[in-house]
RNA sequence: GGGCGCGUAGCUCAGUGGGAGAGCGCUCGCUUCACACGCGAGAGGUCGCAGGUUCGAAACCCGCCGCGCCCACCA
């Protein structure tokens, strides 16, 4: 078993095994859009799990007669790319920093300051660091064996993506399904980009509730001039037995009084709102709140999204708390009044100018003071004290645990920042997309219900654009009028034959590039593509769609099958249907193959810190490639699995068994007859076509697992019953030539059937027998045909020839426990064996008489007829 | 809150209408002529709980409990 792994890999490249056959047509292919896998982290036992799964089945395809299109990507663009660079070199990309050519980067991270340097600098780092992590992937999906045409290997930063990229977004903004919007988006505060709704994550934090009262505005309150909410609040709060006044509610209705988790967003009220059929506060409905500290007048509106139990019924709208908010503020035309900044900051606010008008500025402008320039956390830990000293918040707040969105390489919350972003149409296309969803073949089934739970919850288009550096850049400039004033709303976008661009260094037709950022000049778009904007062009990317001269993408594409991990079906498999419909009106491919992921032993996502323990590259060497791939085949479509090495022992006990029946299979012996004469052999071939049949249906079926399953079965029985039985006539050929030829034929079908069998999963140990007395690579060998073993069988086998064989073998194994439980060796002779059963068992067994004998060195057979099946043994 | 999946031997799991299974682990035995990186044998389970359908349920239906995941407008 040592060193197969490098002798076999090192022939399949030279003789380029997995190479596509480019000249091959749509219908011979079967093409696979393999997962990119992010290069700036390590591969883990993950990994290695799913990417088996997708081998084994290419492998099965190939031995079909398919011409496969494996290629491999490498997914370097992107934040992690970013952030490994960053740490790796101690560095930071600051774009108005100048290109240095003749920059390189220290050798050791600096302690303190990470070093500012160019755009262009650091995108070439990224480069660099990405290469090197590319070539260690690659050796170690070819030790595992993979069966990859190494010569179709994209990477998601290249230049072939880039073009594809930036080619497919001119196109949609061409059709205007790619639009840019100024609008509440999505913000990570710590990465200063925006982010999209898939990258979101629920975490629990712990939070509190606060009860916080509000004013009733008077209708003498209307203009600066008017009363002083705030100094009324001041003077009556701390009394409990408030007089009616401006703060007492109308008839009916007592104090205004709202639930929140977010007191420091109060200044950014802009609404209060009820369910309309809630009696409570009604009266309210149509007038107008001040809000404490600000005096802000806010109205009080009704909208049928309010839940009545929650809180006070009476719920607060700031610009923007969450998700809800955009949409209340959306439907009910509320104004904005944003007080985040982009650092998730409180920012400067002008209160007294429009929009920011107060029935006490000077009060406001003191209360805002408290908490400009803080945090989230910590301006909201002012603003508590200070609505306790102002007696507007109503008793403790409340602890709460509370499940918050973030973004799912972020540290902090989202926050909904308003800034102008580019958006893909989604919603839109719901009911096309949920189509395509149905048109789709999903293994396993069940899957499908998450995307359409996915494309169901949309709730608005995807934001492509990230205020990053190192991705796909928006093909496009715009004019600066005479003023200086960006025209965002006329891009110019790039020639196709210019293609790639990079619009922050390169410059638009007509202009020169002196005229960057002038008045009457242009600007570049300064953002670059959500890592998924170009991730789902995978099989655009790897069939070169619209590149030179190059067929390929007709003959790969809708590609067959999509293998992935089921935890980013909202992502990559969403976004690449949404791709392939708007730009090709098609499914990008036929079948979706859904992993499931790697367990710890004790049931918890192994974890990027437990699978840096065990690195793929260790559990190779300790295990081997093909026990390794045992393991990670017995993982079932779309099921989480534990790791366990222990499978992978067995697995490697598979491979030396298969070593090792093969040895004795074609020792050289008596040469194979013409035929098979004995009714055990025939038997054995009637099973072996029966699972072929079975495990061919399985594959057919992406059911890689029970294929496995049912081919290791009946080669376990193989090498434990049939094996033991014929030794007879394999070794003492001169008692009987016939049955010695018979057999040697049986061995050989059943060790081709089983060695290709196992070949997909087990290459190297499949590889190393078939080369033993076959010419080619079992790889590009047939797949077995069930029907060429029911051809050794004419005349058709009876059901008495595989009963033969069943009793035959029960009956050993009777022989073997009389041996057993008397403590001696196997092949301690038998005296005489008594085999008590039914008629036509016994007569079934006529049939293997002479094999049983030998198998069991007994010297005497007797049958008893009884309903009861029994074997008396008497040893010598 | 909605959905999906799962619950079978100590562990990992197969089994979808008729006999409760496999591997690992455990115990015992065996230098066996393909294999000691082996071979043979054995112990071990009220199939989550409770109802129903059926001649018959681990499987089908209803409810409940537990675990995991996905989704949600979680003030």
């Amino acid at each position: 078993m040592e060193g197969l792994e490098a002798k076999w890999s090192e022939v399949w490249e030279r003789d380029g095994a997995y190479r596509f056959d480019r000249t091959a047509t749509r219908e011979q292919v079967f093409s696979i859009d393999t997962p990119p896998p992010t290069v700036s982290g390590s591969l883990h036992v993950g990994h290695v799990f799913s990417y088996t799964h997708t081998d084994v089945i290419a492998r099965y395809q190939r031995m079909r007669g398919k011409v496969v299109f494996y290629p491999m990507g490498w997914d370097d663009n992107g934040l992690p790319t970013e952030r490994r660079v960053q740490n790796h070199y101690g560095v930071r990309c600051d774009p108005s920093v100048d290109y240095d050519p003749r920059f390189t980067p220290p050798a050791e991270p600096s302690e303190k300051e990470p070093l500012s340097i160019s755009r262009p600098n650091f995108v070439e780092l990224c480069l660099q660091l990405t290469e090197s992590d590319e070539q260690a992937f690659e050796a170690l999906w070819r030790t595992l064996g993979l069966s990859v045409d190494w010569s179709t290997t994209y990477t998601t930063i290249g230049r072939v993506a880039q073009r594809v990229s930036q080619r497919s977004f001119l196109e949609l903004l061409a059709r205007g399904e790619a639009y840019q919007l100024q609008a509440p988006t999505l913000w990570d505060v710590d990465f200063q980009t925006a982010v999209a709704q898939a990258e979101l994550e629920d975490r629990e934090r712990p939070g509190a509730m606060h009860r916080v009262r509000f004013a009733r505005a008077s209708e003498g309150d209307g203009g600066a001039a008017g009363a002083a909410p705030r100094g009324e609040a001041e003077a009556d709060g701390p009394e409990a037995d408030r007089p009616g006044g401006a703060n007492a509610a109308g008839p009916g209705v007592g104090d205004i009084l709202i639930e929140t988790t977010r007191p420091e967003l109060i200044p950014a009220c802009v609404a209060l709102l009820t369910h309309p059929d809630d009696a409570r506060w009604s009266a309210l409905v149509g007038g107008e709140a001040l809000t404490p500290l600000f005096g802000t007048r806010v109205p009080v509106l009704a909208h049928p999204l309010v839940e009545p139990d929650k809180g006070t019924g009476l719920v607060m709208v700031c610009t923007f708390g969450d998700l809800t908010d955009v949409t209340w503020w959306r439907e009910l035309s509320l104004p904005v009044r944003a007080v985040l900044g982009e650092d998730g900051r409180l920012r400067e606010v002008p209160w007294g100018a429009p929009g920011w008008e107060s029935v006490d500025v000077a009060g406001a402008r003191a209360s805002y003071g408290e908490l400009v320039g803080r945090s989230v956390n910590q301006a909201r830990r002012r603003i508590v004290e200070l609505l306790s000293e102002s007696g507007e918040l109503i008793g403790e707040p409340e602890p709460v645990n509370r499940a918050v969105k973030f973004f799912e390489k972020g540290e902090r919350p989202v926050e909904i920042v308003t800034s102008r972003q580019w958006f893909f149409k989604t919603v839109a296309h719901r009911e096309e997309l949920l189509a395509r969803g149905v048109e789709l073949q999903w293994h396993p089934h069940y899957m499908r219900a998450r995307y359409e739970d996915w494309v169901n919850g949309l709730t608005g288009d995807w934001c492509v654009s990230r205020q990053r550096f190192f991705g796909v850049p928006f093909p496009v400039w715009y004019e600066i009028d005479g003023s200086g004033t960006v025209l965002y709303e006329r891009p110019i976008p790039a020639e196709e034959a210019r293609l790639p661009v990079d619009p922050s260094t390169d410059v638009p037709d007509g202009y020169a590039p002196e005229q960057r950022g002038q008045p009457g000049g242009f600007a570049g778009d300064p953002d670059v593509m959500d890592t998924w904007a170009t991730s789902s062009l995978t099989p655009q990317i790897a069939g070169m769609a619209g590149e030179d001269a190059s067929d390929l993408l007709a003959r790969v594409f809708p590609m067959d099958m999509r293998p992935q991990a089921h935890d980013i079906i909202r992502t990559w498999l969403f976004t690449t249907v949404l791709r392939s419909h708007l730009e090709r009106d098609s499914l990008p491919w036929r079948v979706a193959a859904l992993s499931g992921w790697v367990l710890d032993p004790d049931r918890k996502k192994m974890s990027k810190s437990k699978g840096n323990v065990v690195t793929p590259m260790h559990l190779l060497e300790e295990h081997g490639a093909d026990a390794v791939r045992y393991w990670a085949a017995n993982g079932r479509p779309g099921t989480d699995t534990a790791f366990d090495p222990q499978q992978m022992k067995v697995g490697r006990r598979l491979a030396v068994k298969l070593l090792n029946a093969s040895k004795f299979a074609l020792a050289d012996l008596p040469p194979a007859g013409e035929r098979l004469t004995s009714a055990i052999d025939r038997a054995l071939i009637a099973r072996l076509a029966a699972t072929v049949e079975d495990v061919t249906r399985s594959f057919e079926d992406y059911d890689y697992a029970r294929a496995l399953q049912h081919t290791e079965e009946l080669f376990w029985w193989f090498c434990d019953y049939y094996l033991e039985l014929v030794k007879g006539r394999r070794y003492d050929s001169a008692g009987d030539p016939e049955g010695a030829a018979s057999v040697s034929r049986a061995l050989r079908l059943a060790v081709s059937v089983f060695q290709r069998l196992l070949a997909p999963f087990l290459p190297f140990v499949c590889e190393e027998v078939w080369s033993w007395w076959q010419p080619g690579s079992i790889h590009l060998a047939q797949w077995p045909d069930a029907a060429d073993l029911w051809a050794e069988l004419e005349p058709a086998a009876d059901a008495t020839e595989d009963e033969a064989l069943t009793v035959a073998a029960e009956v050993l194994s009777e022989v073997r426990k009389a041996k057993s439980e008397a403590r001696r060796p196997m092949r301690a002779p038998v005296e005489q064996i008594r085999v008590h059963d039914t008629p036509a068992r016994l007569q079934a067994l006529q049939l293997g008489l002479g094999d049983l004998r030998a198998a069991g060195a007994i010297e005497r057979i007797e049958s008893v007829e009884s309903d009861e099946f029994a074997v008396e043994v008497e040893l010598a």
